[in-house]
DNA sequence: ATGGTTTTTACTGCGTC
DNA sequence: GACGCGGTAAAAACCAT
């Protein structure tokens, strides 16, 4: 069921979300807007364009002109000559070895980000993270597929989009400590001042969504995460534990009383942390109340 | 390689339906 | 007795150095 506020469409993490109480409708949603990117000041300028959006994804952003598969009388010309300058004109499109590699591996960041459903930004993202990192000769002599893999982790952490490690291992074929090397190595060389974080809220309406919970759960473990985000509970702890306890907790608050083991299932963690997180949390709150009385 | 931290595994005891 | 829950010790996994 939806609440009666309007629905907004985040696409950030590609789900269609209600903005006061978070639930999320679908994940997959097609992104209407502009198909151009700002990349940078002088792209916002120009927010117009003519012809094929210009995109990160290809290796000559799009812009090279493609020779159709029209019929050669139609325009007057012999067939195998069309044929051969259709050939010739990919020849000459990935011309060095350079890149037809980066063709290669933008062709499989498109490929991993349709699998995991993520929303064109994110994919363009990982683009220009490939992109970077091949500039800055990172990619070298390394695997296709794991560089291709990392940059779309980075991506989806950039822009919030709840995707875990696993999940883009999954997507992609790889094994999960194989991206995660890749992942490092980008983080390392060309990232250096990127900060990883992401919020537990995200992983919360992830939660609630997959295992179809009360949307009234999701509101209030919402609440209750945000109460502790300055905490230090959220450091070292994986979120998906963190949000899996603030799920319980909610749940036991609104009556519902979700088991331990079916939110431990979904969030792809143990019962045991979710216990330990649940401990902290109320630890937490029990110092604050005692503060409290004490002032 | 190593050492510190976190998660998982496996097991136990308690209360309740 | 089955189930849910809370706890613990030890093994395994993870991560930074």
């Amino acid at each position: 069921m939806n609440c009666n506020t309007q629905v907004i469409d985040d696409y950030d993490k590609g789900e269609t979300v209600c903005p006061s109480c978070g639930m999320v409708t679908t994940d997959h949603i097609t992104d209407t807007g502009p198909d151009w990117k700002a990349l940078d000041s002088e792209d916002k300028i120009k927010k117009v364009r003519v012809g094929a959006p210009r995109t990160l994804a290809l290796h000559d952003y799009g812009l090279t002109t493609d020779i159709g598969p029209q019929k050669a009388s139609e325009k007057g010309l012999n067939k195998a000559s069309v044929d051969r300058m259709r050939i010739w004109q990919n020849r000459i499109r990935t011309s060095s070895l350079e890149e037809r590699g980066l063709a290669n591996v933008l062709n499989k960041i498109t490929i991993f980000s349709s699998e995991l459903n993520l929303p064109k930004p994110v994919s363009e993202t990982a683009s220009h993270i490939y992109r970077t990192a091949a500039k800055m000769r990172v990619a070298k002599s390394k695997s296709i597929a794991g560089m291709a893999a990392a940059s779309v982790y980075l991506a989806c952490r950039k822009h919030g989009t709840g995707r875990t490690l696993n999940e883009v291992a999954k997507a992609s074929g790889l094994e999960r400590g194989a991206v995660g090397r890749y992942y490092r190595l980008i983080i390392n060389e060309v990232e250096k001042n990127y900060v990883p974080h992401q919020p537990v809220q995200n992983y919360i309406s992830k939660l609630v969504n997959k295992g179809n919970f009360e949307q009234k759960i999701g509101i209030v473990a919402q609440k209750l995460s945000k109460e502790i985000n300055d905490s230090k509970l959220h450091s070292g702890k994986s979120p998906q534990g963190l949000a899996g306890a603030f799920v319980y907790i909610s749940s036991v608050m609104n009556g519902y009383h979700i088991p331990q083991r079916e939110i431990a299932e979904y969030a792809e963690v143990t019962e045991v942390t979710i216990r330990n997180r649940c401990r902290e949390i109320l630890q937490h709150y029990s110092i604050k109340q005692k503060l409290k009385t004490i002032n």
